[in-house]
DNA sequence: TTGGAATGTCAACAAGACTGACGTATTTTC
DNA sequence: GAAAATACGTCAGTCTTGTTGACATTCCAA
C-alpha cells in the first residue's frame, strides 16, 4: 500500500512523479481522455444501428484484410459469440465479406467491401481529427512519451498484438 | 482526408509524427492500453456482483466526499437513472452513505463508509501498481508527455472536470 | 401561492458482453 | 482409417450498464 509515497520519501525528488497523487491523476486522465477518444465515432455510429463493437471489428479488418475470425477474436478479446453477432450484421449489410480459406477450408477470411472501407474512412477520419489536434497541441516529444507509457501499460499479450500490427505495416 | 500525409509533404520532417500511420498507431495504443488499464480492477470486481460502473462511482466519491448525485452525473457522463442503479446497490451494501442536503433538501450528499474506503483502496492499489510500473519503465519525461497528450484529447467539459479535480486537491 | 425548474427514484427496455451446449466441416494425429 | 483437435456458426440464457419515460419531492421566483 502507498508504495509511491514511501518511495518518494526514500528516494527524494527524482521519483516525485511516482507518488500516489500523480498516479491518481494519470488514472483520471486515462478515464476522461478515453471518453473523448471514442466520442466522435460513437456519434457517427449512433442512428445507423451500429455501435462501438462494430467500429472495432471494422478497424481491425481494415488493418489486416483477409484476417480470420480467430485472429480477430484474439485481438479484440471478446468471445466468438459476441463477435459473431457483430460480424453477422456487417456481412448481411454488405460491409464485410467472408471467404472460405484456400489452404484451410475451416477458416473464414474477412475483408471490407467498398462500402465497408467507406465507413472505415469516415470513422477513422473522425477519430484522427481529434488525435491530430491533440498531437499537434502536445508536440512530438510529448507524443513519444504518450506512446511509451501506453505501451508499458498493456498486458503482454496485447503488447505483442500491438507491436505485430505496428511492424506489419 | 489524409491531412497528415499532405502536411508531411508540405512541411517536411518536423511533422512526421502527424502522419495517418502514426495516428493510427496512437489509436491502437489507446485501445490496447485501456484494456490493460481496466483489467486489474475488473478482476477484483468480478465475483463480487459489482462492475466497472461501481468502480467509477466509488473512485469519484472517494475523491470528492460529500459530492451530490448531480455532480457525479456530470463527471461520469451517464444518465442519472444509470448512476442511480449503481448507487442503490452500493448504499444497500453499506459502502456508500447518502445524506439529505442541509441547505437544499433535494440534494443527496454521498460519502464512502469505512467498508467503501477499504474497497476503494483495494481497487486503486491494483490500478496504481500497473500505472506505477508503466511510469517507472517509461520515465518522467515520457509521463509528462503522456499527460499532455491525454489532456489535449479530452472534450472541453471533461478537461474542465479533470483540471478541477486535479487542482482541488 | 402557484407553477416551473431542479433533484432524485422507479420501471421497462436495448446493446453488448458473458457462459454453456451443440452441430458441422475440416485438419491433424495416432 | 478412426479418433481427436481445430475453426466456425448458432441457440438459449444471464449480467452489466447504458437508455427513455413517468413520477415524487423540493426549491424558488413571478
Amino acid at each position: 500500500m502507498a508504495e509511491g509515497q514511501s518511495q518518494n520519501v526514500s528516494s527524494g525528488q527524482a521519483l516525485l512523479y511516482l507518488t500516489d497523487e500523480q498516479l491518481r491523476q494519470g488514472i483520471e486522465a486515462m478515464f476522461f481522455a478515453y471518453r473523448g477518444f471514442t466520442a466522435d465515432p460513437d456519434r457517427i455510429l449512433e442512428g445507423m444501428s451500429y455501435g462501438r463493437a462494430h467500429h472495432r471489428a471494422i478497424h481491425f479488418i481494415h488493418c489486416a484484410p483477409g484476417t480470420t475470425v480467430n485472429n480477430l477474436l484474439a485481438i479484440l478479446g471478446v468471445t466468438k459469440q459476441s463477435l459473431n453477432r457483430v460480424l453477422r450484421t456487417l456481412i448481411e449489410d454488405g460491409l464485410v465479406t467472408s471467404h472460405v480459406g484456400r489452404s484451410d477450408k475451416r477458416e473464414r477470411h474477412l475483408t471490407l467491401t467498398e462500402t465497408g472501407e467507406a465507413l472505415e474512412q469516415q470513422l477513422s477520419d473522425a477519430q484522427r481529427v481529434r488525435m491530430r489536434d491533440a498531437y499537434r497541441k502536445a508536440g512530438p516529444e510529448a507524443v513519444a512519451g504518450f506512446k511509451t507509457v501506453l505501451e508499458a501499460m498493456m498486458d503482454d499479450d496485447m503488447r505483442r498484438a500491438y507491436l505485430a500490427l505496428r511492424d506489419g505495416r
